[in-house]
DNA sequence: TACCAGCTTTTTATCGAGATTCTACTTCGT
DNA sequence: ACGAAGTAGAATCTCGATAAAAAGCTGGTA
């Protein structure tokens, strides 16, 4: 990986290859938690959905597989990497510790294009809507970004895109548990105001409290999906039944 | 993935496939540099070099790229990704962050089995050769294994998978660039002094002691590649002529 | 029932050829 | 001479078919 999301590919001008296009297709269904129901890829079966060819498919699965977003066994197809709850502590430990150094070097080092391009994508994030408007029980996608590219920005200015790559893939990893616990509506969270306290303490110079505050942030979601996890999640279970007895 | 250098592939009984088998020996020759003399990577010469189609070849440059270890344009093919003392800066702040988290959570989370494993890999490291026995200009291949087997027995106890696997990403990177400078001959550098050091004072416990003698480790090593860097680095030369006027 | 051998079906992994795209060079016009 | 358009060559990328391996199935045996 590189890194997680990061994926160069043809930001400018060049156009892209079928590979590339499955990946971005396959990556984006992937975070958004639209093949939780599946347990095994099969090649045949992404070239069906995703209409490329066999060769082209397996590059995206290769580049997935390499990122962790997928399992390979060799001889033995890709499958989907199960969720656990001791991989999600293990996660939220490694994202905190990672997070926290990166924001402290960001604000260590802020600049005043950095601090614009913060309040900037705070701005954007609270004016999307955090659910889809026709179904509340589902994620706006469009949010979902935005809220990552906030938290991106937190960290842009840690000069490291290693560290940056670390945390995005981390934080690929989070979105699909989070949407495990997030399609349960009313939980009566307030994210927005969260985020924006984590914004204000780190434009004010505050690492400490901004640190607290994000770690805080991320704590609390991987609580709420632990709760989830702990009442039984069936990933085959059609659409975030909860519990079943 | 996930992680660089883990390889989860077919420890255990079942068969490699083509694709993995040039994946591993590309990764292999990378790391040692067996490559620097190239710019870009056509497919057709990895296949002719490595003796396979272009399907698999395909795959094992499409995770490489995955990982960092190579670049990838569109419709360009892939490349190695250019040396640079800005990235050797960028790369040796990064990896003494994760270290030091990773060792610290390691000390805190010892067990008798961690260090027994560390003091194995420690001894194995002082009985193997630095030089090659017959050619005292190159890096036996050997320790080079041993040493980075030693760096990740110190971290393998920070309870994140995660971690290491981002430290043996960079550790990865870093290998490319250390060549550059350790194939210089009689630097008269203590390197098994300095693990050693290291090993005591993180089984004692002394975590600030252990971290410190650890950044500085790589601190230096770093700093002999930025020397060997500002000198000008020609990878087309062959074999490790320094300077030129 | 539990178990194991051998056959059938399904899926993965690989090859080789062809279509598309880039690169370098030549040619033409100003 | 300089720069733009065009052209031959090389490289990448993709497809369809084939070989190889795993998973599933059937039937017979203790």
């Amino acid at each position: 990986m590189t890194n997680g999301s990061t994926e160069p590919g043809q930001s400018k001008g060049g156009k892209s290859t079928l590979a590339s296009s499955v990946y971005q297709q396959l990556r984006d269904d992937l975070l958004r938690g639209a093949l939780e129901s599946e347990t095994k890829l099969r090649v045949e079966w992404v070239v069906s959905r995703y209409g490329a060819g066999a060769s082209p498919v397996r590059e995206a699965l290769n580049r997935l597989a390499a990122e962790g977003l997928l399992g390979r066994h060799d001889q033995r197809g890709f499958f989907l990497m199960p969720v656990s709850a001791a991989e999600l502590e293990e996660l939220t430990r490694t994202r905190c510790w990672l997070e926290e150094r990166a924001l402290r070097e960001s604000i260590a080092h802020r600049t005043a294009e950095w601090e614009e391009q913060l309040v900037l994508a705070l701005h954007r994030l609270a004016r999307a809507e955090r659910r889809l408007p026709d179904d509340p029980t589902t994620n706006n996608p469009e949010w979902e970004k935005l809220h990552r590219a906030f938290h991106r920005a937190l960290i842009a200015a840690c000069r490291s895109h290693w560290l940056i790559g670390f945390c995005d893939q981390l934080s690929d990893q989070a979105s699909r548990y989070r949407l495990i616990a997030q399609n349960a509506p009313g939980t009566g969270r307030d994210d927005l105001g969260e985020d924006r306290i984590i914004a204000e303490r780190t434009l004010d110079g505050d690492a400490d409290g901004a640190v607290e505050a994000l770690l805080n942030h991320y704590r609390l979601t991987a609580a709420m999906c632990m709760e989830r996890l702990a009442q039984g999640y069936d990933p085959r279970a059609g659409k975030s039944q909860r519990g079943r007895k």
